[in-house]
This record gives structure tokens, sequence and C-alpha cells, in this order.
DNA sequence: TTGTAAGCGTTATCAT
DNA sequence: ATGATAACGCTTACAA
């Protein structure tokens, strides 16, 4: 096992020529006369030799590196996110430095720091904190996209949850389901989801009378909630729309102690189609993942435009 | 927004001083005056300087650089496995550099030399071929740690699979199974998990007629091989254990055609604790990643010993 | 076609 | 305590 990596200068000497002959052999074959070509080739292959690529990116070669930051990694979404960033990256040169920053803006930072220090070329970022978007626009010409979510003035690529509850109630009305209930987060302003079911009822002409709305904090996650909510009210809709697969999944348990036809009749609809909702054979809602990453990296790449933004249209999955 | 970023150079013009004194400020503060290093800090922060890794790793500086190659990106083992690698690496300091493999050899050695090529510290790899692995010991002074499988002659951090087949047959004999079967590949001779099964048949001294061996194409993946066993033999195990957690859900629902009230009689036991086995409420033998990777990366920094494995030892998630 | 040499941004050795 | 300078491995004018 060698012990140090072999140096192109240590080639060029093997081979009895300047380095600069390696280095033009690798970068500008046509420039460097075949008999030396190959020799210099047949060397590289028995020593192994690979160009430090960080000593390339000093004399200003791009470092091919690109920077993915999410604020985590055990929401099935961003784990298949990373899978697409990965291979979009590698499919054009690149490689891909991943980094959580556990939605803890400080932590955002020095990744952020980090991944400049480290000359990544472009950077995709679920972002936590709009201060760190800030500082990366201002105090640096590292381009980056957002992912997955919408930041005005920042170029960003996110599907539409808008469209989303849209396509989801659409999806229901046309079913017949004439009374409709969405479960999810409702102490937030910016439910998009809702708002997209409310769209969705104007289209319609249907009468927000029709329209049940459950609470449901999502930040617990514990289907008590649910069950207190069914308990003390008498639950009519048949078509239901939940924020995410995790809370349909939710809804199904709770349901189990309350009535057992009821699923026969009702339509259940979530969010992101993970396996969940494909095990349980309800629909969901789906985000095109590796459209959002090639689209992001595209705009990442393409210089003129500053905060051009992508709005992508997520897609129904009907099930059952 | 700045179009270039600044060098210690420019911020030692700015303060008025050598570079080198700007070096030192940041990696031997006492050796500056508190009022020069003061004044450095400050235009450092002003100017938001950020030292160049690469040029610092062209000066001997570790690179601070993990690689971590998997071979799928699909499955929710190796996606925990990627969480827990950005985690720790980052805990000590260390960027982690994400590669996928796609269980083709020739990309594998690709991923191999990019990595080597950006001077990286340790390779956590999920390998595919062993002439890679080769390469990388014989090549090269990087170390490297073989994650999740066991091979020969290198260093490997991997959970007991016959300790979990070991594991979930204890649980099933214990819990007054009389009868029990596998379902998973047996084509193949190195099923571990059957291995354990028999192990703990013998330990408890059971007759292996009492053992029912389900062959499964795990590459195939559809049900119809198994409502296809259970139509032509009568099936009267009650135990049950299924090669992964996907299998045990596919046996589920071959069930329901079959036999509804067996459901309440038997005992199900999965592997990978995912979330299938989760939802669906059956018990899985959990592999403790975290362990794993803090294993191997431990290995990997550990100078002496070159080919020394640690083998863990799964966990039985017990469900209803 | 090939070689010489400068320079990328650091660290570290040597003077001062 | 500070500055000048060499060196890391490479690319790229420029010279030969």
């Amino acid at each position: 096992m060698n012990n140090k990596k072999i140096t192109m200068n240590e080639i060029a000497k093997l081979v009895g020529v300047s380095q600069a002959t390696v280095s033009r052999a690798i970068n500008a074959p046509e420039k460097v006369k075949p008999y030396l070509r190959e020799k210099i080739y047949s060397y590289i292959e028995k020593y192994n030799f690979l160009p430090n690529e960080n000593a390339k990116s000093m004399r200003g070669v791009k470092s091919k590196i690109l920077g993915l930051i999410l604020f985590d990694l055990s929401n099935q979404f961003y784990l298949e996110t990373i899978k697409y960033a990965e291979k979009v990256a590698r499919k054009i040169g690149y490689t891909l430095i991943l980094m959580n920053s556990e939605k803890d803006s400080k932590l955002e930072l020095e990744n952020i720091k980090i991944l400049l220090s480290r000359n990544v070329e472009g950077i995709l970022i679920a972002p936590v904190d709009n201060n760190n978007l800030k500082f990366l626009k201002e105090t640096t010409s590292v381009p980056f996209v957002i992912i997955n979510n919408f930041i005005n003035n920042y170029p960003c690529v996110y599907t539409s949850t808008v469209k989303g509850g849209e396509i989801a109630c659409d999806f229901l009305i046309k079913n017949n389901h004439k009374k409709i209930a969405y479960i999810g987060n409702l102490s937030n302003q910016t439910t998009e989801k809702f708002q997209g079911i409310l769209k969705s009822f104007k289209k319609n002409n249907l009468s927000l009378n029709f329209l049940e709305k459950i609470n449901f904090d999502t930040s617990k996650m514990d289907k008590i909630q649910l069950e207190n909510y069914f308990s003390k009210n008498t639950f009519s809709s048949t078509g239901i729309i939940a924020s995410n697969d995790e809370v349909a999944y939710l809804f199904l348990q709770s349901l189990e102690k309350i009535d057992k036809d009821f699923l026969k009749t009702m339509t259940l609809v979530g969010f992101d189609n993970t396996i969940i909702s494909s095990l349980l054979n309800f629909s969901s809602i789906e985000q095109p993942i590796e459209e959002l990453i090639e689209k992001s990296i595209e705009i990442l790449f393409s210089k003129k435009n500053t905060s051009l933004s992508v709005e992508l249209i997520p897609k129904l999955i009907i099930r059952n």
C-alpha cells in the first residue's frame, strides 16, 4: 500500500517529461504527441494517479461540488430529496455534500459557511431562517435555490400545496362526496392546503357549510386529539383530506374505535404519497420530487435569473 | 454582493499586517498581540472572511471530509444510515459526501476515485464489488470501513443477521408457537436469518419438522408467489418470521384472501423495524443503525486495527 | 510539441 | 511579535 498519493510531478519524473506535459496530456491531449501521451497514460494507470481536486480548485477550476442543506433527515420526503439530489448531481458530474440543519438557525449558518469554505458551486437549501438566506445572498456570490418552499425575493422551486388541496378536493367532489372534512393544523394562517380546498369549493359552487374543519396540532401527532373531536362532534363528512399521510393514518386509527362501517363509504386523501398511503391504500397527493430537484439545479446554474421561482403542480395518486 | 470571496491576503492588507499574521491570529491567537488580533477579527467579521479549505488542505491540513458510499438510496434502512452518518460526522467536525453506487461496480469505483481525488479522510462503504475494496486497500492509504456487511479481511461493522433470526425465533418459541414458518429467499446458501432460526430450534430442542420453509424470491417482491404457496400447501404455522418488513407485509396481504381468523392466533416478526411494521403493528428485528455508524467511524479513525470487525446485536421490537 | 515559471490561498519555518 | 518566504499540486501563459 502506497502511503502517499502520487502527484503529477512524480508521474512527470517517472515518465521523464515536465509536469506541465502531464497536465496537458490529461487536460488537452491533442497538444501532446501520441507517443508521450500514451506513455504518460500508462504511468497514470500503473500508479493510480488521481488529480488532486483541491489543487485544481485553487487554480480556479470549478469545484464541482453541490451542497444540500435540509432541516430534517427523518422525514420520508426529504430522504427522497436526497436520493434525487445525489442522482442529478452525479449525472452532471457533481459531488454532493449533505448537511442537516436540524431546524436550528445557528447550525444552518454554520453549514452554509462550511459549504462556502469548501468552495461549493451551488447550494440547494430547505431553509430554517431567512436571515441565513439574506447572508447567502448579500455576502456571497454562490448561487442557491430554495427547495420545497416559497420565500419572496429568492429563487425557489416548490410544489404548490394550494394546488394540492384543490386537486384533492376536486377529486372528492367529483366522486360525489357531499360533505368534506379537512384535518390539519388550522391555527396557522398559511395553511395552503386548506386554501386550495376553499378554492375548489368556490369553483364547484359548493357552500362552505359542507366543509368541516378539524384542527389538528401536527407538532404533537397524537390521535387523542382526533378521538376527542369525534367524541364531541357528529362527524358527517364522507370525503376526508388529511394534511399529510401520517395524519391520515392517525385519522384511520382513531376511526376504528368510532365507526367501522364508515370506512366503506368514505374516501380519504392524504399528502406526500408516502409508504403509509401506499400500504394503507388510500389516495394521496404526490410531489414531483425528481422534477423539483432537476428544476432547482437548472435554476442554480442559470446565471441570469436571480430570483426566478418555479411552482410545480402536484399529482393525485388515486387508490381504492 | 461581493463577487469574489475575500482572502487572507486581502484581510491582511486591509488591517495593515502581513498575511502570515492573519493566519496566526486564526490558528495561534496567543502569538498575536491582543490589539492586532482583535483588529484582525473585526475585519474578518466585517468582510465575512472564510478560510479556503482547499488551500488549507494543500498545506497538509486534513480535509475533514468523510465519504459515504451506498448502493441504494431507496431502501429505508440506508436512508437511516445517511441520517446518522451525517449526524456523527458533523459532531466530530466532519463534512459528509454522499454517493450512490446503484449496485454498479463501475460506478462504485468511480465514486471511490472521486472521493480519493477530493482527499477524503475516510470512507464508509456498503460495497458492491470486492475488487473495489481491494483497490482501496492496496493502492490507497485512505481508511475505509464496510458497513452492514461482513467481508473477510476487511474492517467491517455489521449487525448479526444470524442473531436476528435467532432472536426472532426464540421469541416465537417462548410465546408458545409450536410451528414456525420462515418466509424469505432460501435459494441462496447464505440466508443467515434462516441459520439463526435453525440455531434457535437446536437450542430449544425442537424438531425441524416444526419448521416450515417458504421460499420467496425477494427480487420480485410480488405476493402471488405467496398466494401460490398457500393454495398448494396447508399452512399450519402460527409463528411467522419474514425476511424483512416488506415481505411480512406481502404475507399479511396474501393472508387476507386465505384465512382471516388466522390473524388473531398468529404472531409475525419482520426485519428492519421500518414504518411498515410500526404501522401494521407487528414485531420486527431492529438494527442499531446509530451504533453501527458510530462504531464504523470509530474504527475508521483508529490507526492500528486494519481489519478489525465488529458485530452488533440486533434488537427485537415487540408489538401487539 | 515541450519546458519554464507564475500563481491560486493557505501554513509554517525562518529571520528580524 | 511580526514579516518574508517556501511549499502544497495543479493550470496556464509564455518561451524555447
